[in-house]
RNA sequence: CGGGGUGUAGCGCAGUUGGUAGCGUACCUGGUUUGGGACCAGGUGGUCGCGUGUUCGAGUCACGCCACCCCGACCA
């Protein structure tokens, strides 16, 4: 019993921790708040790129990359977005080091600094439009459709493994149009991208919705976001995707000229995920045996574990698992065969679910006998004896109806966890004792938002989209609402 | 950056009134095992976070520093 995971009801924030290290996807470094990521925990990062990517390229755009620094002058130039990283930036200063006057390692050289500071980029809205200045004179040039994937810095004060590090990677697309329909048009485009890539991927459900001011992007005209509820009944910002009207442009005078003749500043999106998406991966699915991974982002599909006590036994148990290895394969399907004679079934079993390989096959001398397979879906434990000619059909189905069926188990989760509410003291003690998503009217004011957000601990995620009833009055003030919004605490 | 906690073998921990460090696990070797985290025997592994002090003697006492974790405020 090496690896005993703390029970999400014990502990969930333990839970959480445990399993990150303990399914071995990352650890912390040497770097305070910065994570090494480790292999299976960046396949799965590569498995969401690759689908991402995808995507990407068929709604048209292409990706380039950008300089990790950026001029502390570029920064100044958009008053809003400023104010909203300023707190956070890492700021380089000079370009060398030399060895100490008293022999013991290095220092800084004071005669090295910098004229102008560089900002490790926090996002790379500034440098990215004041280079676009030089790439568009006419309408011709547009549209700019670009994405970059990439590390950024934010200076967290309290880190936690994937849901919030020093530094991060991500996407950022950067989207340049020539009227405000078509920018705003490509910001709820990718907003579906993502809501389809979170809901067809990772099996999460999400709510879209926009941002009120107070919660939006800094230099956005409006953030528009999916959210989605973890198993302990927090809320957490999958994605997000800003149409941010012509503030950049107008910050580094980005301007073309129109079919008309006539010189107009650009419309801008930008839009973003993170690695944080692995840890929404994790606290939406991972049960107290260890993580359960979508079939469409888990590194490893289906593992196989032999069964034997002789070594003949298990060179023949090998040859029939490399056969049904190699037939699987041949069906796009990825499959690790561990013949490791150092660990005991019993171990590999524990490993691989903790692991959350959603299927394992085992192989032992009587399957070898009657010509049969046991196999084990991680979602539900459920084991199952079939006949080997079987498999990959019914390995194939298993792993859509395991996708399928964790996706139907977060969303009815969800639904559960969901809770339309007109009483103030009733949503504060569901805020305070149920956990999950409150839908509650709100009259607008940044006063009662904030005075949510004091007596209960929760943010107002978003102002979901697609209400069709005739509005009620504020659960705070009284006063008349046109619509709900979404509520809770979040990560 | 505030409150709390912890630093001793790769990991998790014990270490009494101060006497020169131990347990579990992991690791290595050999053997028996293998259908849900095997067992037996032997073995390797430590600058006790760092520094200064008290003392004949410090993991243990004092002072200072550092790091990490948890809880808050800020954030994807």
């Amino acid at each position: 019993m090496a690896k005993e995971l703390t029970s999400r009801e014990e502990n969930y924030s333990q839970w959480y921790n445990d399993l990150v290290v303990k399914a071995d996807l990352a650890e912390n470094s040497a770097v305070r708040g910065c994570m090494v990521i480790k292999p299976y925990g960046y396949a799965i990062w590569e498995k969401m790129q690759a689908a991402l990517d995808g995507m990407f390229k068929k709604t048209g755009h292409s990706n380039l990359y950008f300089p990790l620094f950026i001029p502390k002058s570029f920064f100044s130039k958009e008053a809003a977005h400023v104010e909203g990283f300023a707190k956070e930036c890492a700021v380089v200063t000079h370009y060398r080091l030399k060895n100490s006057p008293d022999g013991k390692g290095v220092v800084v050289d004071p005669e090295a600094r910098l004229e102008e500071e560089l900002i490790i980029r926090p996002t790379s809205e500034t440098i990215i439009w004041n280079t676009y200045k030089n790439w568009i004179q006419s309408y011709r040039d547009l549209p700019l459709l670009y994405n970059q994937w990439a590390n950024v810095v934010r200076w967290e004060m309290r880190t936690r493994l994937f849901l919030r590090t020093t530094e991060f990677l991500w996407q950022e697309g950067h989207t340049a149009h020539a009227s405000s329909e078509e920018a705003v048009e490509e910001t709820l485009k990718m907003l579906n991208v993502y809501t389809q890539f979170a809901e067809e991927y990772m099996a999460v459900p999400v709510i879209q919705g926009v941002k009120t001011d107070n919660e939006k992007f800094a230099g956005a005209i409006d953030t528009y976001c999916i959210e989605a509820l973890m198993q302990d009944g927090k809320a957490l910002q999958a994605g997000t995707s800003h149409f941010l009207g012509q503030n950049f442009a107008k910050a580094f005078d980005v301007t073309f000229t129109d079919k008309n003749g006539k010189p107009d500043f650009v419309w801008a999106t930008s839009w973003g995920v993170t690695t944080r998406l692995i840890g929404a991966l994790i606290m939406t699915h991972s049960d107290d045996n260890g993580l359960v991974l979508p079939p469409k982002l888990a590194p490893v599909h289906v593992v196989i574990v032999p069964i034997y006590k002789t070594d003949e036994q298990r060179s023949m148990i090998a040859e029939k698992a490399e056969q049904l290895k190699k037939l699987l394969e041949d069906e796009g399907i990825t499959v690790k065969f561990d013949n490791r004679d150092t660990h005991k079934p019993g171990w590999k079993f524990a490993e691989y679910e903790l692991k959350g390989v959603p299927v394992r096959l085992a192989i032992g001398p009587k399957d070898y006998e009657n010509n049969t397979v046991e196999v084990a879906r991680r979602d539900t434990l459920e084991k199952k004896i079939i006949p080997q000619e079987e498999v990959v059909k019914h390995v194939k189905k298993l792993l859509v109806d395991i996708q399928d069926n964790i996706y139907k188990k977060a969303l009815n989760f969800r639904n559960a966890n969901t809770f339309e509410c007109n009483d103030y003291a009733e949503m504060k003690d569901i805020l305070e004792n149920k956990g999950g998503f409150v839908l509650a009217y709100w009259d607008g004011t940044i006063e009662t938002e904030e005075k949510i957000k004091e007596e209960t601990k929760a943010t107002i995620r978003c102002i979901p989209f697609g209400q069709q009833h005739e509005g009620g009055k504020c659960i705070v003030s009284g006063k008349p609402s046109k619509y709900r919004v979404l509520i809770a605490r979040a990560y």
